[in-house]
DNA sequence: AGTATTCATCATATGCTCATGATAATTGCA
DNA sequence: TGCAATTATCATGAGCATATGATGAATACT
């Protein structure tokens, strides 16, 4: 597997609390339900999210009518911003055979190659933002999510 | 990480096998050594690929003068006959968004961009031979393992 | 104030990856 | 035959991912 679950459901889930309109929270049992998920395991992983900073990810509130939302606008939030605290995304390219340095300007056979592969996953976390999903995604996951 | 260790090292160590010689046998210790990995797990890990059917990836034989050896051309060996005994590559495209049924007719936002990379990674393992990396990179590991 | 609601946190469990070290089994060779 | 070399296998363990279930803490509402 290229993403751990972990990642896997933090995305599938912030789809969810996009589509569900802007200042609106949504409880971590109806997350779980409709992403099928265990309700503590996601709300650990919301958590994380929750916790970064001044101005993390998502935000959450306790108490009735509480819950998670997103923290940023749906299309300044890139999807590298919530995978990267789940998995680790090349940074750079490593070299696939262990050369200490491996450079353009003295490549290994596979370097092209695997470079692109890193680059390809890199790129799309990095230019895809929830927005670009969430209109359309969030909305056949989340669709009768009251 | 896109690749498990087990799959780098079974890798890195097919190459210094590769690079050995044509029916010529190397011992795990030496690979090991070479590739800074515990012999013992190392040995376990080229177990795992002598002993995949009648023609496996490699080849073994105990006592002195012993070692491991390709039991295939390099040429005929692609790195997803070595990577698919200890990681699962995403043989479809699954859907990233958890859509049940995500077709190309049908497709979720996340579709082409998501399949691009699981291709991306599909067909560098596939379309790569040992041989190809060998002549170069193996050279490069195992240039003084005599 | 009291209560229900909801996230936050803790304790625990399972299975996998990544190893380490010891022992068994097989083989080449003197 | 007997010894040394070498892979094969077994026992064990740390650490992490992936959970499950119970309890604590904050909040809205009456």
């Amino acid at each position: 597997m290229i993403l751990s679950k972990s990642s896997v459901y933090a995305l599938r889930a912030t789809l969810c609390l996009a589509d569900a309109g802007d200042g609106d929270s949504v409880r971590v049992g109806d997350v779980a339900e409709r992403l099928d998920v265990p309700q503590n395991y996601l709300s650990k992983i919301l958590h994380v999210l929750a916790r970064e900073g001044v101005l993390g990810v998502l935000a959450s509130t306790r108490g009735p009518r509480g819950g998670f939302r997103l923290a940023v606008p749906p299309g300044d939030l890139r999807l590298t911003d919530i995978v990267r605290h789940f998995d680790d995304i090349p940074e750079g390219a490593q070299c696939l055979l262990g050369r200490e340095r491996c450079l353009e300007s003295d490549p290994c056979a596979a370097h092209e190659q695997w470079r692109h592969v890193g680059a390809a996953l890199r790129d799309f976390l990095s230019d895809t933002t929830v927005a670009d999903l969430g209109s359309e995604a969030g909305k056949a996951m989340c669709a009768d999510m009251t």
